[in-house]
DNA sequence: AACTATTTATAAGA
DNA sequence: TTCTTATAAATAGTT
C-alpha cells in the first residue's frame, strides 16, 4: 500500500523504520478495534516498539481479563509455574505482579456469585453468564453422576444385607428350634435396615469420616476466604 | 475496503460476521507480523471469537516472554507503590501467604467454570452448585434490569425524534402559510424586492443535515486511538 | 505533517 | 469454504 512494493524485512534507515512504525501502529491499532466491535471478538494486542515503548489495545479496556483468559485457555500452565518457582529476585514487583492477579481473580470470582455487577457492561454480563451457566451444567451433569454411583454402590450393599439377612433368618429358624429369644432377633433386624436407609437418604456416604479439619460446612467458602474477597 | 463503505458497529448477521471475522482476523495477523519484521517491534495478539475460540500472533513466537514483559512495564508503578506500602520485613513470608490466597482462589474459580470437579464431594458438589446458581440468578436479574433501562432510553429518543419531525412539520406549514399571505396582500412590493424575498421563499438554510464530506473524525476515535495519533 | 500514487485489504457476490 | 472483483483503506515515498 504506498508507492511501489515493500519488502518484508527490517527497514534499515531508521527514521523510516520510526515514520513507518508510527503509521503502521495506528492502523494496526485501528484494525483491532474494529475487528472487536465488528465481530463481536475480544482482541488484547501488545506492541513495544525497538526503543521499548509500550502501546496496546484491548477490548473494552481490560487487558488484565483477556490475558487471565488467555492463560486459562492455555491450560493455565504459565500460572501454575509463575506460582511454582520461587522468584529469587526481585521480590516487590514478584509480589506486585501475584497481587494484582489476585485481584482480578477476586473480581471475577465476586462476579461470578452475583457481586458488584454494576461494573460490568452488558456485553461482560452476558460472557460471565454463558461463563457461569456451562460451568453450572458441568456441576450439575457431575453430580449427576456421582449420585448415581452412591446410588449403585448402595445398592449393593442392600442386597448384601438382604443375603445376610437370609442367612440369619436360616440361623433363626434354627436357632427356634432351640427355643432363643425371639424380640432381641427382631430389634437386631430393625437395626440393620434402618442403618441402610438412613445412608440411602442421606448421601454423601462414608467421605465424611476422612474429614481432617471437620469444618467441611455446607458453605464451600470458609469464612476467612469470604474475608479475603472483600 | 470492498464494495461499499462499513459502519463501525457490530455486524448484525451471524453468517456475516463469522465471514469478515475469518478475513479481517487473518489480515491484522498479518500485520502484526509486517510491523513487528519491518519495524523490528516486539508485538503480541491475542484473539477470541465471539464463540471463544482462540488466535494469537506473537513476535518469536513467544507469547510468554511478551506477556512477561507487558506486565513487567504495567507493574513498574505498582512497585513503587508497592515498596513504600508494603510490610518491609519479611517478603517471603508475605508472598507466601498471598500465593496461598491465590491458590485457593484459583481452585474456586476453577469449580466454578466445571473444571477439577473431581475433587470435590458430593456436599460440596451442592455447595457449588447452588451458590453458582444463586449468582446466575443475580447475573440474569441485573441483565434484565440494564435491558429494560436501555430500552427505556431507546424509546424515549425515539419519541424526541417524533417530537422534532412533527415541531419541524409544524414551522414549515406556518412558513408556507405566511409567505402565501404575504405574497398576495403585496404583490407589487415583491417585486421591488426580489432579491431578498428570493431569499426568504428559499427556506430555511441550516435544514440540510446530512454532511458526507465532513469526516468528523476525531469525534468518532476512542481516545486511545487519539493518543496514539500522536 | 500533508499529499497522492499505488498497493493492499476486503465486502459483496458467485 | 474459497475465488473473484469492484471498491474502500492503508501507506510508501515525496513535499
Amino acid at each position: 500500500m504506498g508507492r511501489g512494493r515493500v519488502q518484508l524485512k527490517r527497514i534499515e534507515n531508521k527514521i523510516n523504520r520510526q515514520v513507518t512504525f508510527s503509521k503502521r501502529r495506528s492502523g494496526l491499532l485501528k484494525k483491532a478495534h474494529e475487528i472487536s466491535v465488528l465481530c463481536d471478538a475480544e482482541v488484547a494486542l501488545i506492541v513495544f516498539s525497538t526503543k521499548g515503548k509500550l502501546f496496546e489495545y484491548s477490548t473494552d479496556s481490560c487487558m488484565e481479563r483477556i490475558l487471565e483468559r488467555y492463560e486459562r485457555y492455555c491450560y493455565a500452565e504459565r500460572q501454575l509455574q509463575a506460582n511454582e518457582i520461587e522468584p529469587n529476585g526481585n521480590w516487590t514487583l514478584e509480589y506486585s505482579k501475584l497481587k494484582a492477579r489476585m485481584e482480578v481473580l477476586q473480581r471475577n470470582q465476586k462476579h461470578f456469585m452475583g457481586e458488584d455487577l454494576a461494573d460490568l457492561s452488558l456485553k461482560e454480563l452476558q460472557s460471565v453468564e454463558q461463563q457461569i451457566d456451562s460451568g453450572l451444567k458441568l456441576i450439575r451433569s457431575r453430580k449427576d453422576k456421582l449420585l448415581k454411583e452412591q446410588n449403585n454402590l448402595l445398592a449393593k450393599k442392600v442386597k448384601e444385607k438382604e443375603k445376610l439377612l437370609s442367612q440369619e433368618a436360616q440361623c433363626r429358624e434354627q436357632q427356634q428350634q432351640l427355643n432363643h429369644d425371639w424380640n432381641s432377633s427382631n430389634v437386631h433386624l430393625m437395626q440393620t435396615l434402618t442403618n441402610s436407609s438412613y445412608q440411602m437418604g442421606g448421601g454423601s456416604g462414608e467421605e465424611d469420616e476422612d474429614t481432617p479439619t471437620g469444618h467441611r460446612a455446607n458453605a464451600l467458602l470458609p469464612a476467612w476466604m469470604l474475608r479475603h474477597l472483600h
